[in-house]
RNA sequence: GGCCCCUUCGACUAAUGGUUAGGUCACUACCCUUUCACGGUAGCAGCACGGGUUCGAGUCCCGUAGGGGUCACCA
């Protein structure tokens, strides 16, 4: 039975490599019939953010990634917060001193902080220089005793190969010498990400540990650690990394990088993740769109390639304006909806549902919908009016035909489509000239723009008397 | 700097050792058209470099260069 998990700090927002880390474990454990399971990696009392757990759990639940086994849905494993855990954490400590696994250092911040800057002077790799490594247990159990403070220690065995096999990458090797002594249990008593890690995964019986690739260098400590305890490590697969333009790690300096960002600018799920499956992962390179159970269906660990990929927004752009195509005006409407209220447009849910298929092919997020055309909510006051298109379209002979034409705008019945689109052809026939020559003059009068949705359709929606009142007042407040 | 990982169009990627190196985004042109989009057609553009193995290398091996990650009582 594959069990899977992701396993994020709580430090405010999700990050879209946290995203596709969840996504890739979900999809793992989806394909395989198994088991996906959320933990909390809390063990950072300084960087502990109030409702973070709660923001995580909602925007996964937005992302529509579903957890099996976690801290809401419980599970034969839990707790699912390692917070709640410590009690765990510290028994094993014990376990891996009582075997020489491990051992109690008594350096302090300070010294460790002078080593380290000695080391780096002398241009040797910064260790821990093992001063506390060999302390006597008569000393170490003394110096407990007086309380005083210190952590526990990884005793890394000298000069072995570690190697491990990674699903991504292959066989992985590193020389233990190059390995520090990790500290596995803090001060505070709470564990280090390696010592809870391992415990935990060994505890609900992980299988594969999907995770990025930040975390290969410190695979071999958790190899040791497996060892020490006398358990079979999982199987490791090392994710690619997400990357700015730059091609460094995708980072908040360089834009967006919160799923909660992109979920507030107008992205629809399913688009994030179809774009984020993408990113390190392809199954066939002839199809782009997939929705959740084709994901399911062909994702393979296998398949994912080694080089990090980096982030690009316009592609993004591109795939989310597909979704919003995919969708029906209707189901638009309650994602519209709140955009429009915000911006105090008072409209029925007819009028939005016909603006939002105005506009369903012209708009890339969400948010476009009301940006792109407030003309459907309000009148144009043309201050940023595109003057190429308003002198090539303004002139005084449309402002003739167009005072001409308004009668028979006034006196049309039926204010549709097709009976628009025959006065104004009708018109235009009868004075010799395309039909261009009124519909440019008329956008520009009833939108303020020279783009947009067909014209008939969009007086359609805005109405007769909206629309009259907008020519004419126009033609005396527009030179 | 040590260690580890990586390297196909600008970006995401495809290619049993045999292809004119394919697709998508972006970009350009054209078509459609009342504008903007959508849609359609075409185009631009890539195997980091050097050796080796092989009849044949993007693909296997070695090296070089470049990029990245990591070196906390953070995860």
């Amino acid at each position: 039975m594959v069990r899977v998990r992701f396993a994020p700090s709580p430090t405010g927002y999700v990050h879209v490599g946290s995203l596709r880390t969840a996504l890739y474990n979900y999809l793992f454990a989806r394909h395989h019939s198994g088991v996906n399971i959320l933990r909390i990696e809390d063990t950072d009392r300084t960087r502990y953010v109030e409702g973070a757990v709660e923001n995580m759990l909602r925007t996964m639940e937005w992302a529509g990634i579903a957890f099996d086994e976690g801290p809401v849905q419980g599970g034969p494993f839990g707790p699912y917060v390692q917070s709640e855990r410590t009690e765990l954490y510290r028994d094993h400590a014990d376990q891996l001193i009582a075997h020489g696994h491990a051992y109690a250092c008594f350096c302090t911040p300070e010294r460790l902080d002078q080593v380290r800057k000695a080391q780096q002077a002398a241009g040797i790799p910064p260790m821990y220089d093992r001063l506390c490594r060999n302390l006597s247990k008569e000393e170490t159990d003394r110096r407990i005793a007086a309380g005083e403070p210190h952590v526990v220690r990884l005793r890394v065995p000298i000069g072995e190969a570690v190697r491990f096999e990674d699903m991504i990458r292959g066989e992985v090797e590193f020389d233990s010498r190059t390995i520090d002594d990790q500290v596995l249990l803090k001060s505070d008593g709470f564990p280090t990400y390696h010592l809870a890690n391992i415990v935990d995964d060994h505890a609900m019986q992980i299988t594969h540990v999907i995770r990025g690739e930040e975390w290969l260098s410190s695979t071999p400590k958790h190899v040791l650690l497996y060892g020490a305890f006398g358990w079979e490590p999982p199987k490791f697969a090392h994710l690619p990394l997400l990357l700015n333009a730059d091609r460094s790690k995708l980072s908040k300096r360089q834009g967006d990088v919160a799923v909660e960002d992109y979920r507030d600018k107008g992205y629809l799920p399913d688009a994030l993740i179809n774009f984020v499956a993408l990113l390190g992962w392809n199954p066939s390179a002839t199809e782009e769109i997939f929705t959740i159970h084709d994901l399911i269906r062909d994702f393979d660990l296998e398949r994912v390639n080694k080089a990090g990929a980096v982030f690009n927004r316009e592609k993004l752009d591109w795939m989310n304006a597909e979704y919003i195509r995919k969708q029906s005006p209707e189901e638009l409407l309650p994602l519209v909806r709140p955009l429009a209220q915000d911006r105090n447009y008072v409209v029925s849910d007819d009028y939005l549902v016909a603006v939002i298929r105005c506009m369903q092919e012209r708009v890339r997020t969400l948010p476009d919908f009301v940006d792109f055309a407030s003309y459907f909510f309000i009148p144009p006051d043309f201050s940023d009016v595109d003057e190429k298109y308003k002198s090539k379209h303004w002139t005084p002979e449309a402002k003739e035909r167009l005072r001409a034409l308004l009668p028979d705008f006034e006196s049309l019945e039926r204010w549709d489509h097709d009976s628009l689109e025959r006065v104004v052809r009708a018109y235009s026939e009868a004075n010799g000239l395309s039909a261009g020559k009124l519909i440019h003059p008329i956008r520009l009068a009833v939108t303020g723009r020279g783009m947009g949705p067909g014209l008939f359709e969009l007086l359609a929606v805005i109405g007769k008397p909206e629309s009259v009142s907008r020519i004419h007042r126009a033609l005396v407040t527009l030179s």
